[in-house]
DNA sequence: TCGCAACCTTGATCGAAGTCAAAACACCGG
DNA sequence: CCGGTGTTTTGACTTCGATCAAGGTTGCGA
């Protein structure tokens, strides 16, 4: 959800074989070499918990590969999803002890992590990565409240228009700007997932998916992978103004 | 939202009109007088707009008196609180140019001000600040969240009594703990600004309040002074787990 | 005191999304 | 190729909250 650049950044290094290194743009060398000592990494497979909400969580993270969710449950099972992370958004806060959502990989997940006590000493001394980490939480809070909206808001189609909107330029980003042209990309989550995000339940999505087909905002190959021929079509089905005014 | 220690904190200041005072709880006295001295108090009348959504806004601020919402509206003027400013909460985005919403005046409202350009150059030489100011809005995005669950997935009577519990703990916790006996507050919204924040309609807002009045669950004075003779029981409407869970 | 303007409540009706149920599809291992 | 499991689609029906439409309160200024 980072509107500004990651607090993480990848690049080529040979000895790094995930091709990640923990990088602060404003930094100087040494702070890097000293992030970079203390990183380690973990994989989780698709479906597995990387924390249960309530748990003690004693490291923070970036996200290198793949995608999870952050999730909430009420008792009754009924559940909301409040946020999505994709490679290089941010996980975990500083400060604080316990684990407030549950963080489930959606696919094989691998992150870039550091322990909680040594990032914290280092923020205490090296304003910049604070800084940083200030900005990645304003966005995060904007993207949040962004979804405020969407979750009381909007009718079921805009709800689905803006995920798919939200996906395909996150996805798009990552290649080129293709704003105003073809885009292509694959459904990260399942039904059950996009429902649990938009506050609705999975046949409603997958019937709002049938629509905008039907209606030809989107074409679809199989379950999963997405055509918008018109992109600037499927951002006006989504409810917000000309531009779009999404964060991400 | 703060669950943590406010931004700014009430004193007894003999010189300090409205008994307010710059106080960062981990700063040195330096800093105190330093933000002592670019601090400045503005008032705004009930209804009044402190800041339209795309403006510059070239102030960071601290709630001292009044309530003020924060919102979204969409062209088609459906519109969406997404935060609810009570007194010592924080407002403003460091490091950034615009406002991303709509903050509207509720009651009259006294802010204490500081421009953002100084603001920023005495966080970067603080790292205390801003810190405080990560953790205020990590307190934020928490809130934010909850608040996504509350209106993804929760019935328009949960929604409610969990707002009216924030209120009454919110209102409380100014006087004292008081939990699991009687509270008695005052609602400083009207019916239409508890829909915005719950994505619901007035029409319902009203009814669900005359329903919870009616099964006992609250007492009405009036329009606006809220009794809730059992806690524990209003806790139990909101659909939250024992504890209540909620942030504030 | 009246009249007006907010604000709030209540009723009747409607419709979007939820629920329940069945069937289609896709993917996998044997 | 088959049966099985998990995901997705589609249909029929229900329901919660929205919409439309009166009325009721309250407070204020003339």
């Amino acid at each position: 959800m980072a509107l500004s650049e990651p607090f993480i950044k990848n690049h080529d290094c040979a000895d790094c074989p995930i091709r990640h290194r923990a990088v602060c743009a404003r930094c100087e060398t040494d702070e890097l070499r000293e992030l970079e000592e203390m990183k380690f990494y973990r994989t989780f497979e698709a479906g597995q918990t990387v924390i249960w909400s309530g748990d003690r969580m004693d490291f923070v993270a970036s996200v290198v590969e793949g995608i999870a969710t952050l999730s909430q449950t009420m008792e009754d099972g009924r559940t909301q999803m409040v946020g999505l992370l994709l490679p290089s958004d941010f996980v975990g806060r500083p400060g604080r002890e316990i684990a407030a959502y549950d963080v489930i990989a959606t696919t094989t997940l691998t992150m870039c992590c550091f322990r909680k006590k040594p990032f914290e000493e280092m923020m205490a001394h090296t304003p910049h990565i604070g800084q940083r980490l200030l900005e990645m939480t304003l966005d995060e809070l904007d993207a949040a409240r962004e979804w405020m909206l969407l979750l009381g808001r909007k009718t079921a189609r805009e709800k689905i228009a803006s995920l798919l909107a939200i996906i395909a330029r996150r996805d798009a980003s990552l290649k080129l700007a293709t704003t105003r042209r073809k885009i292509v990309f694959d459904l990260p989550l399942t039904r059950e997932a996009m429902a649990d995000y938009l506050g609705l339940t999975l046949e409603t999505v997958s019937r709002q998916i049938s629509a905008l087909k039907r209606d030809g905002v989107i074409v679809l190959e199989g379950k999963r992978h997405v055509t918008v021929p018109d992109f600037d079509r499927l951002l006006g089905e989504t409810g917000d103004d000309a531009d779009g005014g999404l964060p991400t």
